[in-house]
DNA sequence: TCGACTTTGTATATTGGTTAAACTAAGTTT
DNA sequence: AAACTTAGTTTAACCAATATACAAAGTCGA
C-alpha cells in the first residue's frame, strides 16, 4: 500500500532525521542540529526531549561557546539497547555483540565440524545464548540479531540454497525468532559486508557502493543510494556466476568461465602449476617468502579481479569498490595488477572519481553490518524521496 | 541538503498521490481514491479541487452507480500540457509531441547527414520549433522537452561522450534551455528507451527492469524500485562493454572481448564467412528468404546474447528484461537461441519470475522516454521511504 | 409510488505537528 | 558593568488531515 501524509508521517520523518544527525555527528548542541537539519529550533528541542526520554539521546554536558551561552552536548546513547552480529562461514561461526552504533563489545569464534541444520542451529543458539548472557544491562536490552549467511536469501529470511552449507529452504529467521522472540534479520553475506564497509568502513559518505567478497566464490553486495539493493527477490549481487570467458571452463553451476573459477579460491584447484599451498593463508606466507608459484597465481587472479570489476565498474558506475573477504589478504599480490587491469580496460569515465579498496574491516564486516541492520531495523529510518 | 517534514510536504505527498493515482487510473471518483490510497474522503475532496483549479484534473460526469448516489468520475488531464520527446540517432533524427500521459500527438523525423554540433543542432531546434507549432493551444502550452542521445550523459545534462557523433562535452541542456527556454531533460537513449518501456511498454508494475538497446552497439538502462538508476556520475549501464571474453577480440574502448563485439551489428563486420548484408534489416531480410548465412550470424548472435543477458541477471536480479534496439528486428532469429542459452546458464533462482521479452515500443521506446521524462518533471513526484 | 437502504461527496470541529517571534538563560567582549 | 552573542524555551498562530455528522442522489423491494 502506498504511504500517505500525516502529521503522524511528519515526526516520524523529522525525529528520524535528528536521530540519526546525532549519531553519526557526535558532539552536537541543539542549535547545530537546527543548523543542520533545517528545522527549527522548537523542533529540535521537542523531539531531542522526546528522544530524551526514549533513552536514544543524552545530555553530556555543556560545550565550548564561542561568544554566548554554552551549549549543551547532546550523545546518542549507543548503550540504549543491545544486537548480535554473526557471520555464518564453511568452517566456523563468528558473533559479535554490538552497541547501536555497532561499537564491538565482545567477540567469540566457534569452528564448525559439521554444517547440518540440526547441529548448526544448535551451535547457534549456543553462541547467541552466550552473547544475550554477556550484554550488559540496557534499557532496551537485546533488540536485534543479524545473520550473514554465504547463500541466497529471500526477502523472508529464508535461505534458498548455501552450497558450501549443503542447505536449502532453511527459514531461518523464523527459526531464530521464535527461539529468542527477538527480531532477527538474515542477509547474504556479501550484503552484510557492504553495509558494514559503508558505515563503519570505507564508506562514509558514498551513495553507490559495491562490496566485493572474493573467497572461496565471489559474492557482491550492492549499495544504492546508501540502500541494500537485493533485487526483485533478494538473490541480487551473484557476480560470481558472470561469465568473463564465453566457452571457457564450465562451472557448477551450469554456466561457463565464471569469475570465481578464475578469481576466488577456486583457481587454486585449477590452478595450471602445482601451488604450495591450496589456502590462502598459506599462500601468501609462501608469497611473502619468494615463492614464484604462489606470486604467479595471485598476478594471474589478480588479472582476473580487475577483468571481473571492469564489468562491474561499467555496469554500475560505483563511487567505491570495497574488495573484501579471504582474497583480501592476499592484497599485496593482488592489488598491482587488479589496479593495473582496471586502469586499462574500464571506460575513460567510470575511472573518475573511483576508488578501487580493500576492506577496513577484513574479517569482521559481515558480522558487524550484520548486526548494524539490526540496529537499523530497531531504529528506524523514514524519509522522503522527492 | 536534508528533506524536513512540515504540513507542506504532506501536502506535497498527497497531492502527488492522488495525482497519479488518477493518472494511471481511468475511470475514478473520489471515494475510489480515497479506497486505493487510504487518505480520508475530505482530504481527497480537498486535493482534487485544488488539482481541477490546477486543470491537471477534469471531471467527467457521473459513473454507474452499484446502489446509491453515482460516483463522480475524474479524469487526468492529459491535454494541461504538452512535451517533446526526442531520441537522436545516427543517421537520423526522430520526434513526438506527447501529451502528459505519453499519449503520442505528433511524430517527425529527419535525416542527419553530418553530425557536427552546429549543423545538429539547427536540425534539432529546427524539428523543436516545428512541433511547437504544431502543438495544440493547452493550459500550460509546452511543459518540457526530453532528448535522448547516443553516448554517456552526467547529470548536468552534457554529453560527455557520443563516439557515433562524434561528440564530447557538449552542454546540451543548458544550449536548448536557453533557446527555448522551457525545462529540459538529456539522457541516455537506453535511459530513456528504459523508462519507456516501464510506463507505456512491457513493464508496466514492473519495479526492478532491465533495458538492453542492442543496435550499433549495446547500452543498457537499468530501472530499480522504479526508478532510473544512473549510477554515481550518471554513467551506469554501460554493459556494452562488459568483457565476456577476457582475452577476445580488442575493443575500442581499450578492453577485449567486449560483449557489443559478439552481440551487436558490430559483429556483422567481424563475422567469420561472408554475409550477405551488413545492416540488421537487409539481413533480416536474407534470413526471412532463406539464407543460411544470415541466419547462423543471428544463431550466433543470439547465444552471445544470451551469455551477456545471464551476466546482468545473475547481478541484478530483475523482474523484466526488455530487449529494444535496431537488433530487436532480427527478433525471430535471435529469440530461440538466446532463450536457451539464458536457460542453461543462468542460476537457478534467478529463473524464476523472469521475463524476457522483445521492445513493444520497437524504435518509439526512447523519444516516448524521454518525452515522459519531461512530463514527470514537470507533474513532480513526491513519496515516502520507510 | 413510497420508504428503507446505499453510496458519494461536503461541511465542521478537533487534533497535533511545525513555525516565527518573543523571551529567558548564560555566556563573552569591551 | 554594559553591550553583545549564542543557546534553548515558551507562546500563539497556522494549517493539513481526520472523524463525524450531514446533505445529495441514487437503488431496490414491496
Amino acid at each position: 500500500m502506498n504511504v500517505t501524509g500525516d502529521q503522524a508521517l511528519v515526526k516520524k520523518i523529522n525525529k528520524s532525521l535528528i536521530l540519526h544527525t546525532i549519531r553519526k555527528h557526535p558532539e552536537l548542541s541543539r542549535a547545530r542540529i537546527s543548523e543542520i537539519t533545517g528545522l527549527n529550533k522548537a523542533t529540535v528541542s521537542n523531539l531531542v526531549a522526546e528522544l530524551q526520554q526514549e533513552q536514544l539521546v543524552l545530555e553530556a554536558g555543556p560545550g565550548e561557546s564561542s561568544g554566548g551561552r554554552k551549549p549543551l552536548i547532546l550523545h546518542f546513547n549507543a548503550m540504549a539497547g543491545c544486537v548480535i552480529g554473526m557471520e555464518l562461514r564453511v568452517k566456523q561461526m563468528t558473533a559479535v555483540l554490538c552497541d547501536l552504533n555497532g561499537s564491538v563489545l565482545s567477540e567469540t569464534e566457534v569452528p564448525l565440524r559439521r554444517h547440518d541444520l540440526a547441529y548448526t542451529f544448535e551451535q547457534m543458539k549456543t553462541m547467541i545464548a552466550g552473547l544475550i548472557d554477556e550484554a550488559p544491562p540496557t534499557h532496551y536490552g537485546m533488540v536485534g540479531i543479524g545473520v550473514g549467511v554465504p547463500g541466497m536469501v529471500d526477502e523472508d529470511g529464508v535461505v534458498l540454497f548455501a552450497p558450501n552449507l549443503g542447505w536449502e529452504m532453511v527459514h531461518l529467521r523464523s527459526m531464530l525468532e521464535e527461539h529468542f522472540a527477538i527480531p532477527v534479520i538474515i542477509d547474504n553475506e556479501a550484503n552484510s559486508g557492504a553495509l558494514g564497509e559503508l558505515h563503519f568502513g570505507r564508506g562514509q559518505d558514498v551513495r553507490h557502493l559495491l562490496y566485493i567478497s572474493a573467497g572461496s566464490g565471489i559474492g557482491s553486495g550492492i549499495i544504492i543510494s546508501g540502500e541494500l539493493y537485493k533485487g526483485s527477490r533478494g538473490y541480487a549481487g551473484e557476480t560470481g556466476h558472470m561469465s568473463i570467458e564465453a566457452e571457457g571452463m564450465p562451472c557448477s553451476c551450469g554456466s561457463r568461465g565464471c569469475w570465481e573459477l578464475y578469481a576466488s579460491e577456486k583457481a587454486y584447484d585449477l590452478a595450471a602449476s602445482e601451488l604450495p599451498a591450496y589456502q590462502t593463508r598459506e599462500l601468501v606466507r609462501h608469497a611473502a617468502e619468494g615463492d614464484e608459484a604462489a606470486r604467479s597465481q595471485f598476478r594471474v587472479m589478480g588479472n582476473y579481479l580487475g577483468i571481473g570489476l571492469t564489468n562491474l565498474i561499467n555496469g554500475f558506475n560505483p563511487e567505491l569498490i570495497v574488495l573484501g573477504g579471504a582474497l583480501s589478504e592476499a592484497r599485496e599480490w593482488l592489488e598491482e595488477p587488479m589496479q593495473q587491469v582496471v586502469a586499462k580496460r574500464t571506460l575513460p569515465y567510470h575511472k573518475q572519481q573511483l576508488e578501487i579498496a580493500f576492506s577496513a574491516l577484513g574479517s569482521r564486516a559481515t558480522m558487524i553490518g550484520a548486526g548494524f541492520s539490526a540496529a537499523m531495523h530497531f531504529l528506524g529510518h523514514t524519509r522522503v524521496m522527492v
